[in-house]
DNA sequence: CGGTAATCTAGAACAAGTTTCAGACTTGAT
DNA sequence: ATCAAGTCTGAAACTTGTTCTAGATTACCG
């Protein structure tokens, strides 16, 4: 009955289905949702592609849906039938980033002594990553947090991605809700620390403090922390 | 040879004046910037207050430019001249909200005995404050975190405003670098958390424990401090 | 194979932010 | 009072996100 399957508004779209990659190391994505065809799967990656490609010039305003369409050899429509707007679209390709970087520090441990240091060094070094692509990411950290109601599933899987990250840095498992909220409060400063550097209202020295800062939080949370 | 003074680009505008950075932390506006017409004093107003009260029903979306002029009996290019853009109107109302706010939180200052409780309280009680008016907030926070680096002189003080009514909960005149970076970091959590909030990802609860948290970084800064 | 339902395409149409323009109006100086 | 320069108005135009439509395609079932 169904053509191509239908990666209709509840299954193609960056909502669902991510049998993708990171997938494998946290669960990344729900299990749920309609396969794709492989043609399907092969659309969504290029407009994924072009969405970042596009993104990398220009940031947020050169990611134009007409031209990730024609980019990506799809109709607008088809766009618009895979990521319903804009915002799905560079939150999806947030995702997608994100999986490849939590890939790429999970290869080489951070290597200080106490958590609070491994933590920093591994944000610093996403930071790092993304001062590579400052365009890239100021498309995406603005996609983010202007997203609405709408985009929560989406936003909230990004925020449930950095967590792991942080806690993977921290080397925990198990985190006790005194950790877990701290965590949160680090993921909290990372995001709004890199808005204030992407508009230029801080400078990366300023960002270092900052996560550096928020990192010492962890001490306080920690079991055998000097608070003790 | 001008006419009603000039509101031009670079007068009525929020956008002039950046003598500022952390320049005296409290000199919460520009010096410069030529005065306006009472008319044009009046005529900023009334589309304050309009932009205002559009958000207060339906938040960011609501704010429609077209409306904005017509309730506030101004033409649209006008409207354009004070406020260059949609974000740059809303950054301006926030500037506006958070002014008043800080003249009343200065009524009654918090009880609390010590600094990072009394920080705690302050934020919760301006929580309170948006919470009463969750669009406005919306619509404020919104344009905040999607404001780019054209609004960021704009954004800058607003950021400076938030850091002076935390150092006012704290009762520091004189804060050391070490806690200056504390308060940006109350300020980068607060500012996160309230999105969460807002885009429904975290309840008021979580948002109460995430402040509470942070606060204790103070504790950490503070020269009697546990670790000292 | 043929049928059918869903998908994809191309392109028009709509909405709201932003820009532009000609002409009427103000202001401050002479 | 007159004038020059800058401001405001009203309306149209432009841009880009989003929606809609009719028809061509595709996938799967029997």
């Amino acid at each position: 009955m169904p053509a191509e399957a239908k990666p209709s508004a509840k299954t193609a779209q960056p909502k669902t289905a991510q049998p993708k990659s990171a997938q494998a190391a946290v669960r990344t994505v729900q299990p749920d949702s309609p396969p794709l065809t492989e043609r399907q799967e092969a659309r969504r990656r290029r407009i994924l592609h072009a969405s970042a490609q596009l993104a990398s010039r220009g940031g947020f305003d050169a990611v134009q849906m007409r031209e990730v369409a024609e980019s990506s050899q799809v109709a607008l429509g088809t766009l618009y039938r895979y990521f319903p707007s804009k915002i799905h679209l560079l939150v999806a390709t947030m995702q997608d980033q994100l999986a490849h970087m939590h890939g790429t520090l999970r290869k080489k441990p951070p290597a200080g002594d106490t958590a609070a240091e491994r933590v920093a060094e591994t944000l610093m070094r996403a930071f790092r990553a993304l001062q590579r692509e400052p365009h890239l990411a100021d498309a995406m950290v603005r996609a983010l947090t202007f997203a609405d109601r709408s985009v929560s599933p989406e936003v909230d899987q990004v925020s449930r991605q950095t967590t792991v990250i942080i806690l993977d840095a921290m080397g925990l498992d198990d985190p006790t809700p005194d950790q877990l909220s701290a965590v949160r409060v680090i993921g909290h400063t990372w995001h709004s620390a890199l808005i204030t550097w992407l508009s230029g209202r801080a400078s990366i020295a300023q960002v270092k403090i900052d996560i550096e800062t928020v990192c010492r939080l962890i001490d306080l949370t920690e079991p055998g922390g000097k608070s003790t």
